[in-house]
DNA sequence: ATTTTTGCAAATCATTTGCATATAT
DNA sequence: ATATATGCAAATGATTTGCAAAAAT
């Protein structure tokens, strides 16, 4: 098992301790396509008998959310799902339907901010964008 | 009492009953400025002994909000918030600071979102933009 | 009169915490 | 050795639900 695992490179580079559970947290979360949420892991982890408790997989969605390899967004249904990122600023377009996710490039959105700040007088410090809809993948197959 | 109370009306026209109840709730989110949690509201609610149970509160918040009166919002601390709005599609500024709200112009994010769907390969349905920054009048107050 | 709403208490669901034990450094 | 991390079970907090009583139509 040598492959890059960004998550636990993430952990390593912050000082923290790699740790089992740790370990297995990032796996569980690089085996998956697109976005999951918190019970999804637990789930997981409780079929396949792995021993992790849930408050260690809550606490390592935590540990990877601060760390920035993981992202936390809120679907419109009110659930809180995770997806892993780059560290860097950007957004997401979500699909409906399977949950893969793609980065969207947010070339133009600097300016509409702008024009928000300039119009409602606010300093604008942050921002989230979330775009949802259908992959292509899921274009080609009969909607569920 | 015969100012416009457009939640209210909302109801009435969507042919739901027009109880007490539903109106004290509609009262208490227009007396509110910016953002506020279900939890705002039955505070409120109790501390002013207005004998509304929260469960009424909570079935208040989520026809309001499918009756698009209300947005519910997740602020980047993971709480819920809801701002009262107007029907039709558009985006929030919020104040970090006091939690006044503007409607942001999404003048220049159509042409974004058809980049993304471009270059994604996505059918966008919706979008989600929230900006977070300090409103003017927090600007000129010293930071909490 | 009938249907919709309500309030209450209990249930559910997601997430967090205390603490003694186990593990990584 | 020592500090950090874990698992468990219990605690918390938010939201939902069942149901008999109350209010709106």
């Amino acid at each position: 098992m040598t492959e890059p695992q960004p998550l636990v490179a993430a952990l390593d580079l912050a000082g923290y301790r790699l740790t089992e559970p740790r370990r297995a947290v990032a796996d569980l979360i690089s085996r998956r396509e697109g976005h999951f949420t918190a019970a999804d892991l637990i789930d997981e982890a409780r079929d396949r008998r792995l021993g992790i408790g849930r408050a260690t997989i809550f606490r390592a969605l935590e540990l990877f959310t601060d760390l920035r390899v993981l992202e936390r967004l809120d679907l419109p249904t009110g659930e809180h799902a995770y997806v892993p990122c780059e560290p860097a600023h950007h957004h997401h377009v979500v699909c409906s339907r399977c949950g893969r996710t793609n980065e969207a490039d947010d070339h133009g959105l600097k300016d509409m901010v702008d024009e928000v700040a300039r119009h409602t007088g606010y300093v604008i410090e942050s921002h989230r964008l979330e775009l949802y809809g259908v992959c292509p993948a899921c274009q080609r197959t009969p909607a569920t």
